[in-house]
Order: C-alpha cells, then sequence, then structure tokens
DNA sequence: ACAAGTTCACGAACAAAATTCATTATATTT
DNA sequence: AAATATAATGAATTTTGTTCGTGAACTTGT
C-alpha cells in the first residue's frame, strides 16, 4: 500500500490534532473535502491509526506528581512477563507503558494526585508482584507529546 | 471550578478515543447532545485538554524502532537546559519528550527507521550539544498509552 | 503512440451531526 | 417557600459528513 504527500500529511496533521475535522483537513491539503474523506477512510481502514487519545491538562483533575517508575522483573519467562503486564497496565494512574529490552523491563509512566498516593502505587500495587526485582522512581518536570514522525517529506512508502 | 461524574465520563471517554463525535459522547452519557455539547465547550474552554493527539501504527510507517533515550547534562543552568529542549524536541524521530528530575535529566522517546537512522539521531543530532554528559539508549519493545485517569469514580473536583 | 483500462479527484445531493437558543426543569440561596 | 441561579431539553438552523455519478489524469500493453 502506497503512500503519497497526501497521506503523509494527514496522518501528521491528525497526530497533532487528533479532533480536527474532514473539512478542516481537506482545507489545509487543499484539496476537496470528498477526497479527503476517501483517504482518511482508506487510511482508518488500512489500520494506520493505533488510537486518537486526549491528552488531560493533569494540574486540573488534581494529578500534580507524575514519575516514570522503571521496573526489573527477576524472571522473564513469557508467562510471568505478561502476567505483570495485564495486572499493572490497568492500575489507577497509569498513562503510558513501556516495555524495554535490557536492564530495565519496564517504564511505567504514572500520574497521581500526591506522594502518599505515589507510595501506595508503588508499596501496594507494584511492589507485591512475585517477581520483581527492582523498582526505581524518577519524577518527571514536565512531559510532552512531540510526534516529529521521522518521514522525510519527499518520501513515499509502498 | 468544579467536576462531576459527567465531566469525568466525558474526559475518560475522549481520552481513549479522541474522535468520538458529541453525538455518540452524549449517548454514553445518556444525556442531550446539547446539554453534552454544552459541557464539552466548557471543559475546552477551562482548559482541561492539553491536546488531542492520533497514536499511528508506526510500522505502518517503516518506523521499526523505537528506543528511549535517556540524556544527563553537566550543567543544569535554566539556559542550557531550555537550548537542549528549544534544539531536541524538534528533531526528526521525536515522539516523546520527558523532563526529568534526578539522576537523568531527559528521556525522549524515539521511533526511527533502522538501526542507521538511530545511530544518525544519536551521534550527529543528539551527541553534539556541548553540555551532554552521558547519553544511554534502550530499546522499547513495545509501547501503549493506556490513560487510566487515576480519579476515583466517586470523587468531585472543585 | 495509442487505446483500453485503472485510479483518482471532484461537486452535487442527501443524510447526519453540530450548534444555538428559547423554554422547562432542577438546585441553591435567603 | 419564594427568588434566584444553574443545568437540561428539544426544536430550528447551520454546518459537516457521506455517497456516488462523472470526468480528468495517469498506466499498461500492444
Amino acid at each position: 500500500m502506497k503512500l503519497d504527500q497526501k497521506d503523509i500529511q494527514i496522518l501528521k496533521l491528525l497526530q497533532n490534532n487528533a479532533r480536527l475535522s474532514n473539512k478542516e483537513v481537506a482545507a489545509e491539503l487543499d484539496i476537496a473535502p470528498s477526497t479527503c474523506h476517501e483517504r482518511l477512510k482508506r487510511l482508518t481502514r488500512e489500520g494506520f491509526f493505533r488510537a486518537f487519545n486526549a491528552n488531560l491538562n493533569l494540574k486540573k483533575l488534581d494529578i500534580n506528581v507524575q514519575v516514570m517508575v522503571s521496573v526489573r522483573l527477576n524472571k522473564h519467562e513469557r508467562e510471568v512477563v505478561n502476567s505483570f503486564i495485564k495486572r499493572t497496565r490497568t492500575l489507577k494512574g497509569v498513562i503510558k507503558f513501556y516495555h524495554m529490552a535490557g536492564d530495565t523491563d519496564f517504564m511505567i509512566h504514572i500520574g497521581v494526585k500526591d506522594s502518599e498516593d505515589l507510595r501506595s502505587f508503588i508499596l501496594d500495587k507494584l511492589a507485591n508482584f512475585s517477581y520483581i526485582d527492582h523498582i526505581e522512581t524518577a519524577m518527571i518536570f514536565y512531559d510532552e507529546c512531540v510526534c516529529n514522525l521521522s518521514i522525510f517529506e519527499s518520501e513515499v512508502l509502498e
């Protein structure tokens, strides 16, 4: 499946503003709304979008502490790893979940109200999983979704 | 400003599907579209949304390598830090940008085509910033935006 | 180079959703 | 309880989404 410039432009626009209307995207690309609609439908059908997420202003929700929790397990069989993922990804406060290669097995971006909630998250929820080898917590001052698609403007995929 | 259950439900719904139509959200909350529209407008006006991002299927874009690059600087004056941020956050391939407290100053989630592009990213783009003390790269097997808002269902903010 | 076929973009027509607003209902305050 | 403020509603209007027939542009095979 080939992507041309227009397709890539659509992806980039929605990447940075997922609530743009079809009409707005069309205007940006300088094509007819119906044409744009066809392309957007095709991109969706072909699975170019994983999800559309609203990035919330956490401070307004009284979520004042964001941290990156790095976890190392002491067993790495598929079963143990899967069970960790299954159990952890649904915990309240989890924002983003990375499964890593290397020293650290998981990096979990979490957001909570205060340091008490953080303590409870780590001690009560994370640490009582049986195969934890190591947990390290680093505070996040500031995070940002940048989304600079690493595709050259001249590049066309097929 | 107070948030009630319905507001929180709206935020959660859009967090997980930012392209839901007003009508769909209204149906989910079991309220009239006009009511829902008012609330959504209010939430937007009051700044509860930072952004709406499409999460793209990177494999389909020939972006096969995702890594978390940890950077430590050897100077931490505001000027140096700001200049690093300004310079780095716009680099092609940067997906998410974390400014950290602690051992590591920045964690940068990047996505590139292959290990060659990664090498070039690190050597040509990152490493020639003057105040780099340390760069560490960890491969990401898999990442996911989970968005489990850490707000209790019974909780109401004001 | 040319004909046949395919792909793509377009605009008009229709359907659906967004948006506004006057009215009614529900809370809050005094 | 009356008065006031706040929120929800449905109907009317505007705007957008969606479909589809038509024609332009581009491919392919000869």
